[in-house]
DNA sequence: CCAATAATATACCGATTGGTATATTTTAAA
DNA sequence: TTTAAAATATACCAATCGGTATATTATTGG
């Protein structure tokens, strides 16, 4: 069972976590969080040491939602090639979906802190290598099933997908168009069926 | 010649505008413009009306900076291919130059501006509209040519590549790792080759 | 039901925020 | 050289900042 305060603590972040991330730190007061949660400071520091471990705990609290659903999203398929796709089609959702949460957490987190927030940065830098091994890891079980080429160099790829992706993420918040979302995921695709396709 | 308020603006400018690209909008302070400066509140506000104007005038002096670095480069070739291969040219040294500035502004306002200033975010949006352009316009002017195939729509393919470009920028950014670039252009590369080509 | 403790609210701190009104200094025309 | 105007510096404003010490309220074990 959790105490009060753990609930509190869920709350709190559940309510906040995206203000940060459309805001960023800096720009994130502390009465932004407690006319948003209804709580007061007494409340909050009693949960969180300070501001910027708060920031890093939504941080973190958005990811996980993020990736336990785009994991889920991936078990649609046990294809190495076709989980590939499935990461595609996933994005293709993403505009709407992250939407809810205040946006990209790497991407606006990741801007957000650089220059200004290296314990942040650092946490954004950790979640990126993970997803970039999650992804070199299909990709290299893509190998070994003989579903993808040989030749490919696994890590290369996934660097390069992310890329991708996190420009369109980009470019579609930024000019709040769709467009790039779904014309780099097309691109995607036709690089799955056309440079790694066995 | 320049009267001396004249002067103090571009000053103003030049030394304001790699802080604002670099920490962001609400976390620019005014103190913080005064010491880099060494300027007082009085000079400062005797040439912008307030923050936000200045943040503006900032943005546009460091995007007018990059844009005609990028237009000298591109003189180099009258071909558009030649044009578009220049272009990838330019960003294998974007990192190191862009730094010189504090980093991309068109990404790092980007997503600054992002639910936070929507005048910003609105001039974020014209500079992209008009690479845009700029890069479609050479495309157009290579299928006129014969030097790009007439499947090729123009103003998509630009996006395209802006999108590409963008998440390259904010990858080497964020993990401090010009790998993203060069690969990104390397990419850009063989599409030019391999799609692009008549 | 009481008491100990956990959790939250309140009140306050010095420092800093963007902005302004005014004083001072610098510039340039006469 | 004098003087009006332009440009910059100074001093100040109320509001807000992140954070803390303490008071109050909820919760829970005995």
């Amino acid at each position: 069972m959790l105490t009060k305060s753990q609930h509190t603590t869920q709350y709190i972040l559940e309510i906040v976590a995206p203000i940060f991330n459309k805001h960023g730190y800096a720009a994130t007061s502390l009465s932004d969080l407690t006319s948003a949660t209804g709580l007061t400071k007494g409340a909050i520091y009693g949960n969180f040491k300070n501001k910027e471990e708060l920031a890093i705990a939504a941080f973190k609290h958005t990811v996980k939602k993020l990736m336990s659903l785009i994991a889920e999203h991936l078990n649609q398929s046990d294809s190495p090639i076709q989980k590939l796709y499935l990461i595609a089609d996933f994005y293709r959702n993403y505009y709407k979906l992250s939407k809810t949460y205040g946006g990209c957490p790497v991407l606006n987190i990741g801007v957000d802190a650089n220059n200004q927030n290296s314990e942040l940065l650092e946490k954004v830098r950790i979640v990126i290598e993970r997803i970039q091994d999650q992804v070199a890891t299909i990709i290299e079980d893509g190998i070994e099933a003989g579903e993808i080429s040989t030749e490919i160099n696994a890590m290369q790829y996934a660097k390069r997908l992310d890329s991708m992706i996190q420009g369109a993420i980009f470019m579609t918040y930024t000019m709040d168009d769709d467009f790039y979302m779904h014309d780099s995921m097309n691109q995607i695709e036709d690089m799955i069926t056309n440079e790694l396709k066995a």
